[in-house]
DNA sequence: TATGAAATTGCCACTTT
DNA sequence: AAAGTGGCAATTTCATA
């Protein structure tokens, strides 16, 4: 039902930001950084009735222009303690071999994020780990036994500085 | 001041992970990509009453397990169709340096992550901008202006293959 | 504003230490 | 026996037409 909403209208993702207006914006500022409010609290936030902050959101939501609502669940408290991020170099810029490398990204639980990026490198990664020893674990499974890697290199995270993917939303 | 709280409170982040028993972790696996699931629906998923599986979420979140609840925003959606990973050198690995660049990428509403890391780099950072005019500007702004700031390396993101932040969690 | 749905709490039972 | 956790039911709060 939630697709048909999608195939029906074109999706929202593509053309839009003419058709946000303040009150969005505003609404999206707050929701970004906490999904629990209810629709009274963003009501006072953006000087509107709870009901259409209400129907604000839910067209907001099946428009796609908010893609997801989830819990940021604290690496460490589950047993990550270590955050790596790893630039990789692909043997040659062919479509199935970086077909390929998406495709064991998906499937490779330790990986958080796959960028495909332009430049120096041809992935960058955001790869959790219980350990050090537990990363090297995952690097021989992941890249030595992998013959599309020409090669890459470990950043280890010391410190996030900011927190979560907060965009800025003007309008 | 982090470490402040952590010696006042015992903060879950640092010794829980026996304290994740096999339900904690199907409840987050679950509210990682979807938080708006009702407690009857994670019930079902964890089979559990939804009274419980309320209790246990509520805990989560007070022990910080559950760091936030957050809406994510298509970057499209809003005008921000440009993302862009920059490697960051500085002049010299100094606290204070470090410290105000820290300082600087919190303040600076294009920059939506800011790792401190290890080996090439010293910081790296996920920008966004409207178009690659505005990030070009944002650089004018952000890293010509800085003279703590000795080089930096911009990678243009042409795809992003995982979503989101969500961890592997087993228990 | 009215309705039903969901979150939240008190109370008691059961299990584990 | 005490502490912790689950389940039911009642109440309050919230979502939604």
């Amino acid at each position: 039902m939630q697709e048909f909403c999608i195939l029906n209208k074109p999706d929202a993702r593509f053309y839009m930001s003419q058709e946000l207006d303040r009150i969005d914006a505003a609404l999206l500022n707050a929701v970004q950084r906490n999904n629990r409010l209810t629709s009274d609290e963003l009501a006072e936030l953006v000087n509107l009735s709870p009901t259409a902050c209400h129907r604000r959101l839910k067209r907001l939501r099946a428009e796609g222009v908010i893609e997801a609502d989830v819990s940021i669940v604290s690496p460490k408290a589950v047993g990550r303690q270590v955050t790596v991020i790893v630039l990789v170099s692909l043997e040659r810029e062919r479509a199935d071999i970086i077909d390929r490398f998406k495709t064991a990204i998906r499937n490779t639980r330790e990986v958080m994020i796959g960028y495909y990026v332009t430049g120096d490198a041809d992935f960058i990664l955001v790869v959790t780990a219980k350990d050090m020893e537990g990363y090297e674990e995952f690097t021989r499974r992941f890249f030595y036994e992998n013959h599309d890697i020409k090669g890459f290199k470990t950043m280890v995270v010391m410190d996030r500085v900011k927190a979560s993917f907060v965009l800025p939303i003007d309008v």
